[in-house]
DNA sequence: TCATTGAATATGTATGGACATATAGACATA
DNA sequence: TATGTCTATATGTCCATACATATTCAATGA
């Protein structure tokens, strides 16, 4: 069993460091399957804090709807989070697949960079935060025809290593536990600059449709934002309708 | 200017009244404009309450990004909420008019009811709320297409005697100050039952394409949720991608 | 047997105080 | 002019305490 420590010391504050702690010790499968959490008072004495303390970092995680408190109960992990389970969600490989196009990558590339402003307000996540970016450049066999650039949450735990040639979703849920339930996503239109049209294979100045995609959890909570460039020849994105 | 009271006798905990107290405080202008609200201290003596009780209040809608606070400065009314607006987002009406297709209502009906145990949970909202739910039978001169059944988050203010001509959105934005920014949305499909096959005027068991659509405001907020049933033959949601 | 009472326990609400730390502005200094 | 310093101010963190209220469960009593 982990000993849980807290260090009047550390320059971080307490609540916050009661909040990791927390958010490590939910994972236990016990309190996943409904377990009662210690309660506050104990939890403040025994980590040698205050009882508002605890409250400070536990509110944040009821806030986050990872944690439900039941007056005269306790406070237990939350069942089946925020927003009904959308009744389909598919990855875009499993959206082509289901066409019947077979897709490859002509590049795909994964790093560790710094989160630039945008994403650390969409992440909520601090200057010195790494993310892990994903390039892919995928295409039929006759070419490439979108570019995804995509940044994950840190939440998630990529590292970057990962064999992103497997179905993206797929993965994140297999081996993260993390299940991509709702996007928000945007569409717009650019024309190629340099690199686009390098990439994509068309001259420069060319329509390229653009897709912002915020993927998010069942809880809303954000684990991938997705840059998707798209040649605006070979892939439309549309509603339609027919006249009668 | 209104007067801000605080009834300590009141069965409505205070930092209840307060964080009301703030929710309208902040719908004037100057706060809208970056004025800083009164500073804690100051709040709590001139409500008789303490610090302790406001930051209760003030950190719910820290949480919901409505209020930014400054250390050292004093708190704001958050500017653009959240994620950066997204570059483009159209309501079903205006979708249709950039295509050059003109719609019309077949039907139209706005209702109070009790909210179900969906909806419920989806705008986190308790059993004794009433939601407005708004039916439209919308189509082409040729006949009806689709079949929008829409249930509105009680925080947007709607009564149900609202003109529902308009674009919905439009209204939204110019008369309730409601923003509609993203959404979250699934697809998938279904057969018609007895009252579809009536309002879209299709046989039973013909395929119907079904989108649940949550639209949320710029802070994420739930602000309709809205069930969409579009006449499969008439109407394509897709990716489509051409084969080079 | 069944309803009521009451104790134990957990969270909910609220107070009042203390010190830390970031910010902006005024002021003084090189 | 530029830089550093001081200070007032506002939020950030943390504490000890008290009482309210919902829940559960066991003991009690008709």
């Amino acid at each position: 069993m982990k000993v849980f420590n807290i260090d009047h010391g550390s320059a971080i504050p307490l609540h916050l460091q009661v909040e990791d702690l927390l958010r490590d010790l939910i994972k236990n499968p016990e309190y996943q399957e409904g377990k009662l959490l210690p309660n506050e008072v104990a939890l403040a004495k025994q980590l040698g804090i205050s009882r508002n303390t605890v409250r400070q970092a536990t509110n944040k995680l009821v806030f986050e709807r990872l944690l439900v408190r039941k007056k005269g109960v306790g406070t237990t992990v939350a069942k089946d989070n925020i927003t009904t389970k959308l009744d389909k969600w598919s990855s875009f490989t499993h959206e082509m697949g289901e066409k019947g196009v077979t897709f490859r990558n002509y590049e795909l590339d994964a790093s560790l960079v710094d989160a630039d402003e945008e994403i650390r307000r969409l992440f909520n996540i601090t200057r010195k935060s790494k993310v892990v970016k994903l390039e892919r450049l995928r295409g039929l066999d006759t070419g490439p025809v979108v570019l995804f650039i995509s940044y994950f949450h840190p939440r998630v735990g990529l590292t970057g290593k990962e064999d992103f040639t497997q179905p993206l979703y797929d993965m994140l849920e297999r081996t993260y536990h993390t299940v991509a339930a709702v996007s928000k996503e945007g569409i717009s239109a650019i024309l190629a600059d340099k690199e686009l049209s390098e990439k994509l294979q068309i001259p420069v100045g060319d329509p390229v449709l653009f897709r912002k995609r915020v993927v998010c959890d069942p809880g809303g909570r954000p684990i991938e934002y997705n840059l998707g460039f798209y040649r605006a020849d070979k892939f439309t994105y549309t509603i339609e309708i027919e006249r009668g």
